[in-house]
DNA sequence: TTTAAACATTATAAAAAGGTCTTTTTATCC
DNA sequence: GGATAAAAAGACCTTTTTATAATGTTTAAA
């Protein structure tokens, strides 16, 4: 529940590719469907979707096709993939409800208060880079 | 998006009655509602919800009814909350998907990296208890 | 006995998650 | 080169969950 679903399996599905695709080497969809555990027609859209919003993945149609990374694992922070998936505000928000609320009060006490465990957690994801999953070989 | 919605409202529900019902003082949950920027009718099953199962809160029917705390706002701690609300697995879930895959593997790496955020996480939720939250005069 | 309040139930809306089927692309086989 | 098969892309649909609204029922104090 830190992130939608959509993001966990966005994470997943990159944090394999990145351990498994050496550059030119195209994975199958559905390979990578069954060794991450994710639905395989959502995985296909989670693949869509990156391929047109970054420039991680590339994916090939036809024979011989399949989904490869297009830059290094080391380069994606987690940080990114959820800022992609769910948004900035998913992580930086007081424990209080939106930014709105901490807008109407600059000053609110309660964002203050939270901003500790917000900054670890901001520091948590920013320094887990793809490759540093992909050497913990979770899968 | 640490939490549900509802939990959020919970947390900003309770927190207000904390801080101004003192004891035999009931609250109308329009008020509240209205102070706590909370959908009127949402609250009102959130109420239910939580009057019929902990021991937070009591309600009266009836002219000069409302809602009162029924225990003392310092012995509820946010993790109390999120629980109640959300499961205990929203918080302690391996940054890669549920407990499900950790099982699988007993000594799963990822958890291991993972349980210092999850327990600084927890450690915030303990330590947060609606008294804190009122000293601090969020409303 | 009226009236203000919570309680209870049902319905609706929107978003998230997932599935199905068709189209397009591309390598390979003949 | 044309046929074929394998793959992602794309469009559309279903289900589930979450969030919210509406409406009537019960309770109890004045």
């Amino acid at each position: 529940m830190l992130y939608s679903k959509y993001c966990e399996y966005s994470i997943r599905a990159l944090a394999y590719l990145g351990a498994n695709s050496q550059k030119k080497n195209y994975l199958l969809v559905k390979e990578i469907s069954e060794k991450t555990n994710i639905p395989c027609a959502y995985l296909h859209k989670i693949f869509q979707d990156l391929a047109s919003n970054t420039n991680w993945i590339v994916s090939k149609k036809g024979r011989n096709g399949g989904v490869t990374m297009s830059i290094e694992s080391r380069k994606i922070k987690l940080m990114d993939i959820i800022k992609l998936c769910d948004g900035v505000q998913t992580i930086r928000k007081c424990i209080f409800g939106g930014e709105k609320e901490c807008k109407a009060h600059p000053k609110c006490k309660m964002y203050e208060y939270c901003s500790y465990i917000l900054n670890e957690i901001t520091t948590f994801y920013e320094k887990t880079t793809l490759d540093v999953i992909a050497k913990m070989d979770p899968f």
